[in-house]
Formats: C-alpha cells, sequence, structure tokens
RNA sequence: GGUCCCAUCGUCUAGUGGUUAGGACGCUGGCCUCUCACGCCGGAAACCAGGGUUCAACUCCCUGUGGGACUACCA
C-alpha cells in the first residue's frame, strides 16, 4: 500500500515583512510536499488582534508568490478544510475549548497582568524559574463567581499534568522534556481568542497535517502542544525542527543584522531563484554536492533528513554570488524586463531607447552585475546624460601619448564611413601606425575618453554600441 | 536561573570506525586581457577539550567547555 500523501503547512502570522527565516521554513515545506507529490497549505496565523494587519498578509502572499511558493490550499486557493485564517475560526476553537472544560482539563483563570507579573518577579527574585503556579486552578465554584461579579475577565487555562513528554523528530531523533518545569499554560486568552499553541493544535489536526515542519524556536512548544494532542485523543503528527539562521554574531537573525526579509532583498535586486536556491542550500545540502539548483532539481533531490541541525549563519556574500549567476544566465530579453524596475529608479527611461540597442549593451555587462539593483553604474558608459569623466581617466590623459592617441583616434573618425565595428578596428590600426602607442598606451587612452572610466567591457563593443557620432562627440574636448 | 537543542576550514557543508578529511563562498597566486567582470588552473585554511569503548576514532559513550532557542493573555 502507498503511503498517503503528506500534507504540510506554512503557518505565519502576518505580523510584520516576511523574514527570510520564515520564507526557509515555507521553502522546506513546499519542497517537502513538492518531493512527495502531496499538499502544501498556507495558513494565516492572525490571532493577535493587536499586531497583525491586512497588509501584512497581502505582502506574505506576495513576497510567496515572488518566490514561486505555491500553495495548494489556502487564501485565495479553495480547498475543503478552510476556513485558512485563524480568525474566521474561532468557532472552531470554542467548540474544542468546551470539550477541554466538560472533561474538567481547563479552567479560568482571572488572574490580571499585573499580578502575574507580580509572581513572575516575586519568582525571579527567590531564583526560582518563573511560571504560573496555578492560583486559580482550585477556586471554588463560589469564589468563581465572587470575581465574575466583580466584572474580572478570565483567560482558560490548561492543567499541566507532571509528565515526561517525548517524540521522534525526523531532523533530530528521540526528544525528550520534563514537564515539571511547565505550568498551566492559556489556551484561551480573556479576550476570547486562542492562543497559539492551542490553535495550532487543532488547525493541524483538522487540517489533515501529517508533518509539521518548522523552525527549532518552536521545539520547547511541542511538548505544550503534545499534552493537548493527548487531552483531545487526537493522534499526533510527525515533528520536524530545522536550525535556524544566525546572524553574523551566531543569535537568531534579526532586524539588528540588517536585511533580513524577502522584500529588502526583491529591492536589492535578488533574483527570487538565487534566493530560493541559497535559502535551500543554507543548513542543508543535497546528494550529489551541487549548489547551483534549479527549482526542479532541489525537489527532486530533497530530504529533509539531511537537513542540518546546527543553525547556519546567513552568508549575504554567497547569495550574490548566486545572484551573479543566475543573473548571467538569464535569457537577455528576461534580464531586461527584470531590470526595468530597476533602471527607471536609477534614472533611466528605457521606453525612450531603442530595443534592439538596449539589448546589447544589456547583453554586454550582464557578467558585470552581482544584483539587479546596480545596473545604473555599469550602464552609464553608454547614455550621454549618465556619462562622467572620473579621477582615474582624467589621470589618464593627462599623458602625453594619450593625447596623441586621442587625436589620431578622432582624426580618422573624422573622416570615416565604415560602420562602426570596421571604423573602429581600422581607426585603431591608423592610430598605432601614426603614434606608435600600443597595448596599455593605446587601449587605456581611448577607454579613458570613451568612457570616462578606466574599468568596462571590452573596447571594441563599447565602441560599436556608442557609434561614431557618440565617440567623436566625446573625443572633441580632448582634441582642442 | 530552569527546560531543551547544537558543535568539521572565517562561512555553508560532505563524511556514519581505517580517507592525503572532499566540495562551495570568501581570501589568495597564476593564466586570459587595454581594464574590470566572466572563465580556467593552483594555494592557504577545519574535526572545541578531556576521558573512555575499540586493534583503530572526526565518526560511538560520558563529562566539561562553548554557542543557541524557549522560558508572554506573540506566534
Amino acid at each position: 500500500m502507498m503511503a498517503p500523501k503528506p500534507r504540510v503547512r506554512f503557518a505565519p502570522s502576518p505580523t510584520g515583512e516576511l523574514h527570510v527565516g520564515n520564507a526557509r521554513t515555507a521553502l522546506f515545506n513546499w519542497m517537502f510536499a513538492r518531493h512527495h507529490g502531496g499538499y502544501f497549505i498556507l495558513r494565516i496565523e492572525d490571532t493577535d488582534e493587536s499586531r497583525s494587519a491586512l497588509s501584512y498578509q497581502v505582502n506574505l502572499l506576495n513576497d510567496l508568490s515572488w518566490l514561486g511558493l505555491d500553495w495548494d490550499e489556502g487564501p485565495q486557493k479553495k480547498g475543503s478544510y478552510g476556513p485558512y485564517k485563524q480568525s474566521e475560526r474561532l468557532d472552531i476553537y470554542n467548540e474544542h475549548l468546551q470539550k477541554l472544560i466538560d472533561a474538567d482539563l481547563v479552567y479560568p483563570c482571572y488572574c490580571t497582568e499585573e499580578e502575574l507579573e507580580e509572581e513572575r518577579q516575586a519568582l525571579i527574585l527567590s531564583k526560582r524559574m518563573p511560571r504560573y503556579m496555578g492560583k486559580c486552578r482550585n477556586l471554588t465554584a463560589d469564589e468563581r463567581k465572587q470575581r465574575e461579579i466583580e466584572g474580572r475577565k478570565h483567560s482558560f487555562r490548561f492543567k499541566v499534568q507532571p509528565q515526561v513528554i517525548e517524540f521522534e523528530d525526523l531532523i533530530r531523533g528521540a526528544m525528550k522534556f520534563e514537564g515539571e518545569a511547565i505550568g498551566d499554560f492559556i489556551i484561551v486568552r480573556s479576550n476570547g481568542m486562542p492562543s497559539y499553541n492551542f490553535a495550532v493544535v487543532i488547525d493541524d489536526q483538522l487540517m489533515g497535517i501529517t508533518h509539521v515542519i518548522r523552525g527549532e524556536d518552536h521545539l520547547s512548544n511541542t511538548a505544550l502542544q503534545l499534552m493537548l494532542y493527548k487531552a483531545f485523543g487526537f493522534v499526533p503528527p510527525t515533528f520536524v525542527h530545522h536550525s535556524l539562521i544566525l546572524g553574523k554574531d551566531r543569535a537568531k537573525l534579526g532586524k539588528r543584522h540588517g536585511s533580513v526579509s524577502v522584500g529588502e532583498f526583491r529591492k536589492q535586486g535578488i533574483l527570487p531563484e538565487a534566493l530560493i536556491n541559497y535559502l535551500g542550500l543554507l543548513g542543508s545540502s543535497f546528494t550529489d554536492g551541487r549548489e547551483v539548483l534549479s527549482r526542479e532539481e532541489m525537489i527532486e533531490g530533497f530530504v529533509l533528513e539531511r537537513a542540518s541541525k546546527s543553525g547556519a549563519i546567513f552568508d549575504e556574500e554567497k547569495l550574490h554570488w548566486l545572484n551573479a549567476i543566475y543573473i548571467r544566465n538569464c535569457k537577455t530579453e528576461d534580464l531586461i524586463e527584470r531590470l526595468k524596475p530597476f533602471l527607471e529608479q536609477a534614472g533611466y527611461k528605457t521606453d525612450a531607447v531603442d530595443a534592439k540597442w538596449l539589448y546589447e549593451v544589456i547583453e554586454l555587462v550582464k557578467t558585470q552585475l552581482t544584483t539587479l539593483a546596480e545596473i545604473g553604474s555599469h550602464i552609464d558608459i553608454f547614455f550621454d546624460d549618465k556619462y562622467i569623466m572620473t579621477a582615474e581617466a582624467k589621470e589618464i590623459l593627462k599623458k602625453d601619448t594619450a593625447c596623441q592617441v586621442v587625436k589620431a583616434f578622432a582624426e580618422y573618425l573624422n573622416t570615416a564611413a565604415g560602420n562602426p565595428q570596421e571604423n573602429y578596428l581600422a581607426a585603431i590600426k591608423y592610430t598605432k601606425e601614426k603614434t606608435g602607442a600600443k597595448g596599455k598606451d593605446l587601449f587605456m587612452s581611448i577607454r579613458a575618453v570613451l568612457t570616462g572610466k578606466v574599468h568596462g567591457p571590452e573596447l571594441d563593443k563599447v565602441f560599436v554600441i556608442l557609434g561614431n557620432d557618440t565617440a567623436l562627440k566625446r573625443l572633441k574636448p580632448f582634441t582642442d
């Protein structure tokens, strides 16, 4: 008999930009689903009304789509396990809460935040672990009524039985937690919203999730969730906790480490396939050791168990290396399309320019690019309004030989009648013969005057793109 | 503090008792070349420490050390 198709989910909370760490979790889930021909489900965990925002949710879907991580069920995609937003599943949570109330596995807690904070501080002071000590656990019916009359709101807490929790993690192996340290935790808040640990268990169960693939930061939550699975009589899914992405200081990657959101990398001109490739590589490896992999190859070679157990530092340089590879492997027509927003932003009017000509320009500078955003500094030499003479170029042109070279070159060009390709070759030949200059003296001088820079693509190609007229225009100030 | 996780070049990793410890990024030497980039060839660079187990440990066990996560009416 064939194993049932796995159902996995990515369950972000729309409280900020999509972080690369979360994107990687999404990627792992997605690759796992695609590799096994299963289902990738997107669930929005928006039970924190104060932090969730619709704009973030829109962003999230955009970023995921941009990365190419398509989901089979979730927002904008109907499935038979919805709704896929927790804020729309409130009655489901209430039903389940009632079950636990009926089974006497939960109790109302009337403590205020201030009281809880006080308790926490007292415990810390006496060097004990800060946790809820169960003040409201054994309240009598009268005491509860009294608090209701006082108008106190209550949350619901789960009665934690001291126990050892064990489970098998697909990446980490046997996991064991001493339940002793866990206090009665809140499953429904005083505003009626479910807490994370409560909602996640119900949703994963009801949505038929077979593998919970998430970050290591959820490892200790698993113990609480397992208690809930048991309380409901649910069979827990397989848990898989991958390692975290770290900053240079080996702490969990966060805002203070610089760029951490998918949106930021997009704005910097990172290609989605490069980011996906990098994220897939980070903290994992594919069997044959190759590192530049297409989406299909990643799906094909993905083995969850190969994911590393230890955290991985985010290496932007390696991301850039991959990005450069994807840029130069990109078909020039496609690259131009991707480049357009960046060109506009840098002040280049792409519509005002001949498409064929632009194609030649991009084709020529492709290999120099690391990110799309730096396009401007590579093509400025081809635009009169962007062309400027750098200090290094001026230095080159101060030399006597340079002056002679420039004059001779211009002299030939002034009377030349061929196409740019022929003209360039002939002008170089003429200049070489007339001045005796060769090598660097010859080419660098011409490069300096033509592009205003001392670095750039092959001169002959630059000249052809520039054309006779532009070349002469730039030569003129140096020939008078 | 408590619970838990982790530990191979600077970084990402391969490695499952016997290897010259392999690859990639970065760094670096050279080639190509007017320059930069690309490309090609080469180099430096690692098994956290101490005990076991074993004929043999990077690999298995223990302890220590170091790093990290969690410790909310956030997810």
